[in-house]
DNA sequence: TGTACATCAGTGAACGCGCGTTCACTGATGTAC
DNA sequence: TGTACATCAGTGAACGCGCGTTCACTGATGTAC
């Protein structure tokens, strides 16, 4: 049957979504095209219609999320007071509910150690829309010039990306719970001095 | 053929030496038996008679990687002066060597996001691993009590982690270089005050 | 307005490949007598 | 000391499964006339 352009526009960016929560739940390999299209009640001959290969929709995944995080990065930072919009940050995404959902969360954290494994070009990529998605909170972040801020932002989110996995390969929640409570008072009394 | 008890212990070895390497070059769905088996000009059948599954071999590759990197570690500290010891690892753990060589390196970088993923029987045992490992270093960190040395041991190590990784992830060498630099100024001054 | 044809999102079988695991077998060496 | 048998590390074919990608086909709707 044929569908409207509206209409492909939609099954792609469903398409992408499922792909993009899937990829940081589950790693790279642990997509596969046949059980994403099914859990959209498609089939997987339809997704060479939507995307080029499983590389490309890799990409435009982990940028969606980058793109996911921000926006929640961006209501938080206006729910606490000004002045406190990095501690609001480092708050949210040391939270257990980041923590526990790491679909719905950082790719970077998500993808920590695959991500230096992928394909230069694919790198490439992905370290673009790392920074893209940086460059906002950069501003925040301590430092007498920009290079120096830049580099904070750097440290800082590789640091809450490796804290956070620390706790999300704990076995129990009460280590979890101490590591992210341990991680966030760290990370806010270093940059948010 | 019949060997000797003694070759089999070696050959044993030999497998575990080279599933370490992989499983931490190329992650769990890196290694795969018979191209592991290939590489030490042996047959993957055989492989049954030395380890019950694949995830067994996981577990102990990933342990000797924690010993590995515990005995590198020990050299470093052994060099330096007393006193440096912390200094001395940090500046091993962020040095452009570790970055380029995953393989030879921390399995904690190496496996950071995966880990989280693996199933929890596998991740009891890899948690107790790194925490074998962490134990001695721990009297190196500031802190009052022991838990506090602990939280910092943790804090250091998975925050290296992170900065590692996203050195590694790194396109070109120059912001390699820049965020490894960075990053051990940073886990210096907050540690060894 | 009506008709003939073109388009193309989606279908599902098929291809080719890789992988973990099993299993019958081999044959050099250890062991029991 | 010599002989018959047991052991078991290692071999390589086979099984069963999952996966990315291709392709001929479908059929509702868009478009040209």
């Amino acid at each position: 049957m044929r569908y409207t352009a509206e209409h492909k526009k939609k099954t792609r960016d469903r398409i992408l979504r499922a792909a993009s929560r899937q990829v940081r739940g589950r790693g790279e390999k642990g997509v596969a095209i046949a059980e994403l299209m099914a859990e959209l009640d498609l089939t997987h001959g339809g997704f060479y219609r939507h995307f080029a290969s499983k590389q490309q929709l890799l990409v435009e995944a982990v940028a969606k999320g980058f793109e996911e995080v921000a926006a929640k990065q961006a209501r938080a930072v206006a729910k606490g007071q000004p002045g406190g919009e990095l501690r609001s940050i480092i708050e949210l995404y040391l939270s257990p509910e980041h923590c526990a959902n790491p679909a719905d969360g950082c790719p970077l954290a998500a993808l920590t150690s695959e991500i230096a494994r992928y394909p230069q070009s694919l790198r490439v990529k992905i370290d673009r829309a790392m920074r893209e998605h940086l460059k906002p909170l950069v501003r925040f972040l301590p430092g007498e010039t920009e290079a120096e801020r830049e580099h904070n932002c750097l440290i800082l989110f590789s640091g809450m990306a490796g804290a956070l996995n620390m706790a999300r390969s704990m076995a129990d929640r009460e280590r979890r719970q101490a590591m992210l409570e341990a991680a966030k008072d760290f990370y806010i009394k270093a940059f948010c001095a």
